[in-house]
DNA sequence: GGATATTGGTTCATTATTTGAACCGTTATT
DNA sequence: AATAACGGTTCAAATAATGAACCAATATCC
């Protein structure tokens, strides 16, 4: 693994539930000598990409980050169109609704919305989450580039749970019925006892650029439920496409 | 410059004005070698921080970015918690409002909002913002650590046009009037004609993290708007400073 | 349409940067 | 009080990065 790769690999160490990691600590997890994590800090630093608190020591993500995230953002509006977009769906079914965005091979968690419910599905921002057992993986995948979905039916399939697709063809049947029906169903893939409904939000080309997911518990999700949200889901998703692309989605490949 | 130092100056190359950019223009502007800038991009590609589009090869930030933004937003909510307060301010002044947060020894506007104005202070988001020669720099100095204000004046304070302050003791006590009166004020000191008050936004330690400010075309700007604006800014700074630290804020420093 | 310039990209001997075992002082834990 | 773990540093050795020269494709110019 290069340097930057190094660097890295250190940054995507915190989360939501862990923002701040001492030297000593993010030496363990990456498995780097501590002389070499904390060379690569300091350089993160210099950066803003980290920040290192004045009292406990501990380091966390920095400003540099979230500039970077701003210019991106400003160009690329998908928190702004789709939050508002989630929030509703979540008013709407009061379940779990969240928002991913494709990257690094595997969906990125963006945006969450959590019902005022004690007994829900928790998902955090950041979570990454694996193309082949999720809802939104299958979404995503049902209107991906070819290379994408080969680069995944050729990687390790995972078995998450005893109902994880994780034969190819499953997997690519799975897809199919997504593009048909235009939303996707995973019952149990990811987690024990949670059920999940997605769509593919699409880019200007047609691809899938990200997706839009329901999550609830299967104890309480009826089969009219699931429909019920399919359908508002892949509503959502279309006008979050929408709303991104204006007229310039091509309506090849558009959801039916 | 280290590997790592070099591969996040080319992120630093992107802007709102130019999102994308291509492998020779990366490598000139960064004054890299083409095959050095080529190898620090897959690296930055293959982490999610860069992407490359597939049709016209142009490298652009990534998902990976907003990843680790949003975890660090999950954790420290600052545009969650002022952006709503921004745009109240806008609306209230019918200026220009910018919030900057405190990094790589600058402040980083992570977000503005412009009136429906033509004539108007523009301002992008990810600009950088010298600390001397700005409202939001003195306002932040103004409540920054002791180590902050001497890397600031021993540094270079360049002088953006003829107004713009380039003596420590000058800067020090411009610094000491927007501790007394609780906002900064800063007439021409980055750019002619725009005139524009700030104040600081404070950790739970009391320190500053960020600013608000409000930037006008001076000549349209009365004495009276400037105290308004003034007073405004200071109040605005105070509630997001409470949102974000509740009681935890230290009465010492705190503003007048 | 041909000539030229510029693009994105690659190679590998050489060079520069990174590495990590061993060490340190301080703080936390037992 | 003893021990463990923390954040941090050093420098000879090891490894990764470098960039001049090259390539095919595309864009620009005349």
């Amino acid at each position: 693994m290069g340097t930057v790769g190094k660097a890295i690999s250190l940054l995507e160490l915190f989360t939501v539930a862990e923002p701040e990691l001492g030297l000593s600590d993010l030496a363990r997890r990456s498995g780097f000598d501590k002389a070499t994590t904390r060379r690569l800090l300091v350089a993160l630093t210099r950066h803003g990409f980290v920040e290192q608190d004045a009292a406990t020591r501990h380091y966390r993500l920095g400003a540099g980050l979230s500039r970077l995230a701003r210019i991106r953002e400003a160009r690329f509006p998908f928190l702004r169109t789709a939050v508002p977009l989630v929030r509703d769906l979540a008013s709407a079914t009061a379940e779990t609704v969240h928002l991913s965005e494709f990257g690094i091979d595997r969906l990125v968690t963006v945006h969450v919305e959590h019902p005022a419910r004690a007994n829900r599905v928790n998902i955090d921002i950041g979570q990454l989450l694996p193309l082949h057992s999720t809802a939104s993986g299958i979404a995503y995948l049902a209107f991906a580039r070819d290379e994408a979905v080969k680069a995944c039916l050729a990687g390790l399939l995972e078995a998450f749970t005893a109902h994880t697709l994780t034969e190819p063809a499953a997997i690519s049947r799975s897809m199919a019925e997504a593009r048909e029906r235009g939303y996707s169903i995973c019952d149990q893939g990811l987690e024990e006892g949670v059920i999940s409904v997605a769509a593919a939000i699409l880019a200007a080309d047609g691809f899938a650029l990200g997706t839009i997911a329901v999550a609830a518990p299967k104890a309480r999700t009826t089969t009219a439920d699931i429909t019920q949200r399919g359908l508002a889901v892949m509503a959502t998703a279309r006008e979050i496409s929408m709303r991104l692309n204006g007229d310039n989605l091509q309506s090849l490949r558009r959801q039916a």
